[in-house]
DNA sequence: CTGTTAGCGCCTTCAG
DNA sequence: CTGAAGGCGCTAACAG
């Protein structure tokens, strides 16, 4: 392997002048130049630890998030890739899980090595705990979910989703409105992003002086929402609307209606939130959030906190956006 | 920090005696067990930097994948990720995204860094070139994807799933049978698997003696298979019968026939490559892989690889697995 | 079994 | 602007 001892010696300088050279330090413009020839004709690359040891830098960004293999997540997780690479950072990714042995291990893995100059957590799937861990480590942390002491957040600010989902409905002549979402399981704190959404629901039903239906709590998965869905549908007091706490659920009540010969939006109107990439193949309404963009913004105030922090710890609420499809109509 | 020193010298003993009752090394169980003591209370981390410097060894695994945001490759990383924390090894994740300037850069990014012990390649998203680069890297390196010489390989056996999938239909009596996938754009070298999908379609039409029909080729999601299939289920020719190349893709089929009134399986049958986690809400009969499992193969064969290299460098075909439900049907 | 002595490759004072 | 020297924290011979 060369290392920086051989590119200073072929360039006929001392390694601190080669060290300079490579990076910000005072060299004269000439032996810079020709130090870099060097450097590139040999194929000279840092070694990471060499530079992280003698730094205290690792060039790393770590980010925990509860599963990959969700659309939120994965394409959180892409926009994290993305930005670090831009910044030339490198990104270590890390899965809880669900609780358990192998979530205590893998977040105990996490917490005591120290490589990572910073680091991005989903923070709504942590627990209180955790969180607390993450925050004492010493170095920036961001994460998406609410509002959190001392760490700096972001998210879609899910109320407003709610309400504005509501709205929509409320705009077409709505009255009997149906919220799908929230865990059967009060257990876990994940998630918690649906509770938001639904008093945001409450909120819109109650400025319009119109009663709420009790919610209809499931797994946000797509099988899941389409079983209870069906349930939901077949029952004498079916509602004429309904708000999904995310388009995985709201594709679920399509998929159900459609079995059960329910039109949508005909008979039950559906407005979902997230946009996921298959809600304009299910022709579904939906309140837009953008993943990979917060991971962007994430990163990128990760990086800038890693050379000078701020001490800034408040939370940032994402706006909704509405983006209307045909699983809406009127009353 | 708390250094290796700090529990030498605390523990009354020198610092290699330390660093030997802290890993595998020959100590009297007496001190090992004091060492071990002194550095839990302490909550003595080693530094990863440090230990790469001295050993070589980075304790990390690189992942090269072209997107994170797919159900194959979000779930295959799961797996790798699940496998990496139980051997004790952290993953370090690069996405490729579609060729160009940002891609270039992240896979130089990428092969240049010294700091990972192996390498997992999606390999059918790369270019020849870049896997030739892998492999000169000098550690580990496997990948998922057909037969590469010179690199281990795994992948699903396209050829078999194509074949299962299409004589699932023959033996419903089908004859006029579509095969709907392989990208328009023949540029790109990913998603071949596709191709041998289509292979095994052919053979299995070939071997009953029934002709094939052109293939539809399109991009592989939902929204494009959706757009794509409400063409073909229009036409006067519309086939009885549909082998998509991925769930997706069927998926896409599924919710046209369901917007065209088009009965599944009734008018027309389609089966699936896949089992994507919304296939059985969307009822779909398909050929099961499984991308976490796959994953957790690499790494436990890298981590192998990493204390004894052995050479091997074959290709295995993963076994396809026929899951029937309901949309598919007698001709 | 244990301590001493050298580095691993780089950055960073400190002189010059 | 440049070179020499020391140290980041750990492991790996080498003696004892």
């Amino acid at each position: 392997m060369v290392t920086l001892a051989d590119v200073a010696r072929r360039a006929g300088v001392s390694k601190s002048t080669a060290s300079r050279a490579l990076s910000d330090g005072r060299v004269s413009a000439a032996t810079r130049e020709h130090v870099l020839r060097i450097a590139a004709e040999l194929h000279y690359v840092a070694s990471p630890a060499a530079v992280s040891l003698a730094t205290g830098r690792t060039g790393t960004i770590g980010a925990i998030v509860p599963t990959f293999d969700t659309w939120y997540t994965s394409t959180l997780i892409r926009g994290l890739a993305h930005a670090a690479l831009r910044h030339d950072f490198d990104l270590l990714l890390f899965e809880l899980g669900e609780h358990g042995e192998h979530r205590d291990r893998a977040f105990d893995h996490f917490r005591r090595r120290r490589h990572v100059d910073a680091v991005f957590s989903a923070n709504f799937a942590l627990t209180r705990r955790e969180v607390g861990a993450l925050r004492d480590l010493g170095i920036p942390v961001g994460a998406i979910g609410g509002p959190t002491p001392g760490i700096r957040t972001w998210c879609l600010d899910d109320e407003a989703a709610g309400r504005l989902a509501t709205q929509h409905l409320l705009d077409h002549g709505h009255t009997d409105i149906l919220f799908a979402g929230g865990r059967p399981d009060e257990e876990l704190a994940m998630y918690v992003a649906e509770d938001s959404r639904h008093a945001g629901y409450r909120a819109a039903l109650r400025d319009a002086g119109i009663t709420a239906r009790a919610p209809r709590p499931l797994m946000p998965t797509v099988p899941a929402a389409k079983e209870a869905a069906t349930a939901v549908l077949a029952a004498a007091d079916r509602p004429r609307a309904v708000v999904a706490a995310s388009d995985e659920i709201a594709m679920g009540f399509v998929l159900a209606a459609r079995g059960a010969g329910v039109s949508v939006p005909g008979d039950v109107s559906i407005v979902g939130i997230d946009d996921h990439p298959h809600a304009a193949a299910f022709g579904l309404t939906t309140i837009r959030q953008r993943p990979a963009e917060q991971g962007r913004l994430l990163v990128d105030w990760l990086v800038g906190q890693i050379d000078e922090p701020s001490g800034e710890r408040h939370h940032t609420g994402l706006l909704p956006e509405l983006v209307e499809r045909g699983s809406t109509g009127p009353a």
